[in-house]
DNA sequence: AAATGAGGCAACCGCAGTTTC
DNA sequence: AGAAACTGCGGTTGCCTCATT
């Protein structure tokens, strides 16, 4: 494709002196600098005009897989592996449009994980990881868990925020915070595909009659009505009981509220019961990360379950 | 201490769709 | 209108780091 536009040199005087590999700092800041004046767009363009002896290409991806101010870093939250996990389940390798609903993440992070991790475990348990049977054990076994983990963390900050309050001496002032009497049991037989929670002393109890789909627009979540109805298949797998007091997600308002990102469901302090209405979470920012989490999706016990399940035959 | 292997991830490649001239 | 350039996406590669032998 020889150009008819102008050129400032040849093609193939350009392509010699064309760079690749790792980007240094010097290009680093020579390409925020740019877009920083300039904006983005017209790449090829852009990359002549910063000064940068790179493709147009190659400075887009540099700038939208790392330099970008708002790329998040860092190891994926539980929450955001279970969003992967089902919108990979929904949409399968669209790893763009996985990565819209993850604020902050890239494509190319994402389709990582799933290629180490994720496609890693599979292949480990000699299981296709695209294959029905994966799939089955994904949100039988490992969505549940990773559920459990978001509870567990999400009890461990409330305890903290409680000590802290105490600390304070001002915890007699929120005595109306729940505080879970028992952590969730994970019920869920081998020959069982559904998921069941279960936390008797809770008398917050929700189904879960969808997916967990969230979807977001900057930095919220939306429920998105049509991708709900259009993935009628996920809800059966999905349509389980839950109790306790964490959902993600699930029947979208019909009003159609939004949520905040940081605001992501771990449902634990005021919550109510679940009546149709969207779930809120109260998780702050500073706990969307869990730094002390795995940072890998499975453990052992989820090896151990997992192989139990071969067993059974799932 | 050196060699080897695995994991993680940034960067590249090829293709398809869109935009520009 | 059509060719060239641009953009975005998904797949793949290769390099770096770290753990293990």
């Amino acid at each position: 494709m020889l150009g008819v536009r102008k050129r400032i040199c040849s093609p193939k005087e350009e392509e010699s002196e064309l760079r690749r590999g790792p980007w240094t700092l010097e290009e680093d800041t020579l390409l925020t600098h740019y877009i920083t004046l300039h904006g983005e767009g017209r790449w090829n363009m852009l990359a002549r005009g910063a000064g940068l002896k790179r493709t147009g290409k190659s400075c887009r991806l540099r700038w939208l897989n790392y330099l970008k101010p708002d790329i998040k870093r860092g190891n994926l939250t539980p929450q955001e592996q279970l969003l992967i996990l089902e919108l990979h389940s929904k949409w399968g390798n669209r790893w763009s449009k996985i990565a819209q609903h993850l604020p902050g993440r890239t494509d190319n992070e994402i389709k990582n994980y799933w290629r180490t991790k994720v496609q890693k475990e599979a292949r480990q348990l000699n299981i296709e990881a695209n294959s029905k049977r994966f799939l089955d054990a994904v949100r039988s076994y490992w969505m549940p868990r990773l559920i459990q983990k978001i509870e567990q963390a999400s009890y461990s900050s409330s305890l903290t925020t409680l000590d802290s309050l105490a600390d304070r001496e001002v915890r007699s002032t929120s005595s109306n915070l729940p505080v879970h009497n028992s952590l969730p049991t994970l019920l869920c037989p081998p020959e069982s595909r559904f998921t069941h929670y279960s936390n008797p002393g809770s008398e917050n109890s929700f189904s879960v009659t969808s997916p967990y789909l969230l979807s977001t627009n900057s930095n919220t979540i939306s429920q998105q009505p049509d991708e709900i109805l259009e993935n009628p298949s996920c809800s059966p797998l999905l349509g389980d009981t839950v109790c306790n007091n964490l959902i993600l997600s699930d029947t979208y308002n019909k009003e159609g509220s939004s949520y905040d990102m940081d605001g992501f469901n771990v449902a634990s302090a005021g919550m109510g019961t679940h009546d149709n209405s969207p779930l809120e979470c109260q998780v702050a920012e500073g706990n969307w990360v869990f730094d002390s989490m795995e940072d890998t999706l499975w453990n052992m016990d989820d090896m151990w379950v997992f192989r139990d399940l071969r067993e059974t035959g799932i």
